[in-house]
DNA sequence: CGATTGGTTGAGCCCATTCAACGAATGTGG
DNA sequence: CCACATTCGTTGAATGGGCTCAACCAATCG
């Protein structure tokens, strides 16, 4: 088979185990990458939709960091993600046709574009697309579930912790330090996120700074007892 | 055609436009019904899955009442979700392939069992089916987002409200009264499911009848004043 | 340069929790 | 049938964790 001719976009990229593409057959990969999928680039700041906006695609992360966050309609605002390389961004909207959030780069970024039509019309055609997809919303629930127990029973010390244990362990798949960690976000977002004020983020990182846990330089954090937050989350009653 | 032969499960059933088969053709919907359908009677207090059972089925509930509860490594357990008539249980699992949460029946009730391999075979063949299935799976998400809303930014009395004002819409869908409820739940239930003590529920439901917004007679309530709860959830900053 | 945004820290307060007592309803076994 | 245990719900009093309000500093930007 000669590859010369075609697109590439996931078969060589080297986050692909940790992103759509996941579970495919190098063959599957081609056949994604030809029906597809292009990048776009995404500023800081900037938002790659809006609530209200007409879904149409999926977006892979390729680089970069983005927040999403929903809106009621009395004005309050939360924070519900933090997306990462390889984690794929408006999945809520699959159930509307409208985006339910807003999604905005916290660096500068690039997203995989991908065609929701196509995307299902190819799942059609390859049932092992189909089922991974299922596995990826189904995830996506889980995830959810795990926010859910974080902002229903714990409190604010432990939420901060199981964060920033879900960071490094994030940071970690992706081969990058599991202990230097650069936050992406402000201390209002991580608090809108964790459902506490962004005073007590502050307050509870220098906490964990004076107990020597972390090492706290505003956005720059270093881990240095990763067991001590371990501890943390799992010595609760 | 002569349906004389034919199993005939979601065909018929009232409850059809709320369940998987919503927007299926009366065609699809036969063959839904020939594939994989029976139905499963679940007794009041009884489990139909729990945490770490393998995932086999999707089971969509026919009549009755469900709890949903995650129970964290350190002994931690909250509540997910209430599931009626209508509403698919199973869906986290599908990522895992186990169950990642218990599933225990709060009243005499009875389920639809799917076998997962084929009703993702299924909706291989049936491309609208896989369609309508992604909807639902999104869906879920968006669910859990509204209730990570809820965790995350309301007090106590505006869970209780918003809690309230979402059964009350569900049994509504359902031709149910939407003002005399029956909760088929504990205190302690609701309140592990939004985050707060069962006292505070307690309590707050005594203030909601003081302030003659509900009639509260033990697990019966009469919705007094629907426009007052939806004042709560709206009237915030 | 002033203006703006992001972050830290303090003081006082309040909402929800904790701890506790009590009543009602339900179920069980003698 | 009653005595007893258990579960569920209500209410009170005291406590405390996180919030509010506020001041201040550092970094960035037009």
């Amino acid at each position: 088979m000669d590859f010369s001719e075609l697109k590439s976009v996931c078969y060589g990229c080297s986050i692909r185990e940790l992103c759509l593409p996941e579970g495919l057959t190098d063959e599957e990969v081609l056949l994604l990458d030809q029906h597809m999928l292009h990048r776009v680039p995404v500023r800081k700041g900037e938002p790659l939709y809006r609530t209200g906006d007409p879904f149409k695609s999926l977006y892979a992360v390729s680089t970069g960091f983005f927040k999403t966050s929903i809106l009621h309609e009395d004005g309050r605002t939360q924070v519900t993600g933090f997306q990462m390389a390889g984690e794929v961004l408006g999945l809520d909207a699959i159930s509307t046709d409208h985006h339910i959030c807003d999604a905005i780069a916290l660096e500068d970024s690039a997203v995989c574009e991908i065609d929701f039509n196509q995307f299902e019309q190819l799942g059609q055609l390859m049932s092992n697309l189909q089922h991974r997809f299922n596995k990826t919303l189904s995830r996506e629930i889980v995830r959810d579930q795990g926010i859910m127990l974080l902002l229903g029973s714990m409190r604010a010390e432990e939420r901060l912790a199981a964060f920033l244990v879900n960071l490094a362990k994030r940071f970690s798949a992706r081969r990058q330090s599991a202990s230097q960690l650069v936050l992406r976000m402000t201390r209002e977002d991580i608090g809108s996120y964790l459902g506490i004020k962004l005073e007590t983020v502050s307050r509870i990182l220098s906490r964990f700074h004076d107990q020597q846990l972390l090492e706290v330089r505003g956005r720059h954090i270093r881990i240095l007892q990763p067991q001590g937050l371990d501890r943390l989350l799992n010595s609760n009653i």
